[in-house]
DNA sequence: ACCCTTTCAGACAGATCTGTCTATTCTAGC
DNA sequence: GCTAGAATAGACAGATCTGTCTGAAAGGGT
């Protein structure tokens, strides 16, 4: 993104977006690129609206127009980053069949983001913590989390688990552990750490599957065809 | 530099105040109590100077003489957290002698914490996640773990972990998540999860009695003669 | 051509925050 | 009682931030 875009008002939306033309995004979708980049990395609540705008090359009526005000551009923010995570999961589950696999596969998932050198954990856990008890942000967060909790117990009955809600809250505790390990830490061989005890964890509580071998509890990286 | 403290403040309460009065703690203590207080409920950022005096009953010009600026007073503020957090997991010690129980000991006084109703998550990683790339935070916050992790280390150690350091990784990991999860969940209950998945990983890798043979696993002797 | 929506540019008000400074009050020791 | 130093109360400067408002430019659709 980034989209640094000499400012000036130079063909904006480029006439039509039909042509071979990169069509210029719309002043909401740099405002959402820029948010994106900038909260991110430094956090909502240090970052104010002139850097965004300033960042997005856009008016700052433009953003009052399309988002009300700040917490609404925060709340798009995290809706988004939302989405981005969902994809990933399941980008990444549809690379393995058998539910345990699976089930790693959401750590090899997060593996990949931390190789991200922009990664600096979890958005909800930062924009929660620093808007304190901003109604938005926990919502946001709420949702965000309940899915993860939902994906995780689905997966584990699939599995076969005989308690799928402990299971899937054991390992979304590892998952978190691996998330903020990797921010604080400067650590991105947490996944991998994560995934060695999810490993363990599974090989303990799941029915002996008559899966091929005894997999492996190799520490980062691992998998077989993992990454990209 | 820190240690601007003028010794007036020593005079104050080293002097004498052993009459029978309750002895009004200094200026810096009440400040230092009302940080940790504001600090950690509602955010270093979000919290302003104006109110912490306020709320300390303290001069503005005490807390500049004191702490030298803001920062000053959020490092003691954090240096106070860790101070606490390394008691209370000390006192917790105190109570085992088996190292696998002091292994879980660690996650009961996690469950203590929780019971708190003004628990709200990891001091180090709000205030990491609020000051961004801010080197003081991020020292307190580098210096809390390092030790955290030594004295997993040195239990796994105890223990008989055929590798110490790898099971002591996949024991923060859970802590940190529980530590993340009872705050943004508000699910107090996070701390025995975490007991129960760590019981798991220990029943798995630590060799079955304090004698016998070591395991499949790879392990040059340094098991359990490995650091106190 | 004409209108209409989107966007731009930036001044401005109102609030808030950090940090400095002045002037007064309190306390301990002689 | 008196004095020195610490603490207090609060005004103040300087910066920053959110959100509003005015006014104009620039195309697209009819």
């Amino acid at each position: 993104m980034a989209s640094r875009v000499p400012a000036g008002t130079a063909a904006r939306t480029g006439g039509r977006q039909e042509a071979g033309q990169p069509a210029r995004p719309s002043a909401r979708e740099r405002l959402l690129a820029s948010a994106n980049e900038l909260f991110y990395s430094e956090g909502v609540q240090t970052v104010g609206i002139d850097r965004i705008i300033e960042h997005a090359g856009v008016a700052k009526a433009s953003l009052y127009n399309t988002f009300g005000n700040k917490e609404g551009l925060v709340r798009a923010y995290l809706e988004s980053r939302r989405q981005r995570s969902r994809n990933r999961i399941a980008r990444a589950l549809t690379r393995y069949r058998e539910p345990r696999e699976r089930l790693l596969a959401v750590f090899e998932a997060q593996g990949e983001m931390f190789t991200d050198p922009d990664y600096n954990g979890c958005a909800f856990v930062s924009a929660s913590a620093e808007a304190g008890a901003g109604s938005a942000i926990t919502d946001e967060a709420d949702e965000y989390r309940a899915w993860m909790r939902g994906m995780f117990t689905e997966l584990a009955a699939e599995a076969g688990a005989a308690d799928p809600e402990l299971l899937a809250r054991q390992l979304h505790l590892l998952y978190d552990g691996a998330m903020l390990s990797a921010r604080m830490d400067r650590d991105p061989t947490a996944a991998g750490t994560a995934r060695a005890a999810a490993a363990v964890l599974l090989n303990a509580t799941l029915p002996p599957r008559p899966a091929s071998d005894g997999d492996a509890r190799k520490g980062p990286g691992a998998a077989r065809t993992a990454a990209v």
